[in-house]
DNA sequence: TGACATATGCAACTAGGTTGCATATATTCG
DNA sequence: CGAATATATGCAACCTAGTTGCATATGTCA
C-alpha cells in the first residue's frame, strides 16, 4: 500500500500509521501537525501552522516545528515551497503536479494545473541554453472570484 | 525619449540623467547602486549591493540601500522578484517579460523566454477558475553549462 | 515499569528587513 | 559664490523567520 507513496494522496491518520510502521514515534505535535496540513487548504508557513497547533489546545516551541518539518521532509511526506515571499510553506506532498493562483488581496491560495504542461519548453532551453532543468516553479497572482 | 521608458533597456547614464531631469538627486549611492545594478548579470538581494558598493569604495548603511531600491522601484526603474529564496532581488526593468535558469549548484541566474507564452494557459484558467491573472512567476532550477 | 532513543523547550544567536530621529549634502536661488 | 532647504544618509533599536547547543521530558518496547 504505502510503496507506491510518491504518487498517492493520504489522509493524515494513514501518513501517521506509515511512520509508525516504519518505527516513528507519534507524538502529539507530530500527529497534530499532520492534520492541519491535511486539512488545511493552503500551504502553510511555520508561524501559521503555531498558531493553528495553539488553536487546537498545543503551545509549542517554533524549533521543534521547525525539527519536525525536517523530520516530516527527510519522511517525504510534507515538501516546501516560496509562494513569492520571505517565508517558506510547507504541504503535503501529493500525486500530481500543480500550480497555484495567489489571491493579492485576500491571500488565498487556490491550485492549478496546467491543460499543456511545460515539458516542451523545457527540452527546448535545455537544447538551447545546455541547462539541465531539474524542476520549475510556477505561480499565478491575481484576484480570486470574490476579491475582483 | 523617455516617454516610452517602460518598453526600454537604458544604461545607468541614461537612468541617472532621467532622474535628475526630473529633479532627483543624483548621490554617490544613487549612482553606484544604478551602475551595479546595470552591470550586473544577475539580480542582486539587498546584502550582495550592499557588498559590491563596499568593493567600488562606498561604505554604505543597509537603511540607506533599502530606501534607496524603494526610491527606485517607485520610479519605475527597478523591479523585485523572489528567486525561489528568503530573500527579495532586484534588477533593472527592462523590456522583455523574460524568467530566469538557477543553478542549483553554483547559483548563476539566466534569462531565458519561453517560445510560446504563457497567454493561452492564463486565458484558460481566467475562464474555468473565474481567477483574474495580474501577472506570473516562472523560474526553471537545475544545472548550468559548467556545473552539470 | 524501566531503559533509552527520540522529541521538546529554552536561551542565545543569525540574517533580512523596518522605523524614528538626528545629521549631512545636492541643488536652487539670491 | 554662499546660504536655504528638501532630500539623502547613518545610527540605534526593533521585528520576524530561522538555527544551534544543551538540558529535560516522553513515547515505545522489552
Amino acid at each position: 500500500m504505502f510503496l507506491s507513496w510518491i504518487y498517492m494522496n493520504y489522509t493524515a491518520v494513514q501518513i501517521i500509521e506509515f511512520l509508525r510502521s516504519r518505527g516513528h514515534r507519534i507524538t502529539k505535535v507530530r500527529s497534530a501537525m499532520l492534520k492541519i496540513l491535511a486539512h488545511n487548504e493552503k500551504p502553510l508557513a511555520v508561524p501559521e501552522l503555531i498558531e493553528r497547533l495553539k488553536e487546537a489546545g498545543i503551545i509549542v516551541n517554533k524549533t521543534t516545528v521547525y525539527r519536525e518539518i525536517e523530520f516530516l521532509q527527510s519522511q517525504n511526506m510534507v515538501k516546501s515551497i516560496y509562494l513569492g515571499e520571505d517565508k517558506k510553506r510547507y504541504e503535503l506532498v501529493g500525486e500530481d503536479h500543480h500550480h497555484h493562483l495567489i489571491c493579492i488581496s485576500c491571500e488565498k491560495v487556490e491550485d492549478v494545473e496546467l491543460s499543456n504542461d511545460l515539458t516542451h519548453e523545457e527540452k527546448r532551453i535545455q537544447k538551447e541554453k545546455k541547462f539541465k532543468i531539474q524542476r520549475h516553479s510556477l505561480e499565478f497572482f491575481g484576484l480570486c472570484r470574490k476579491c475582483q
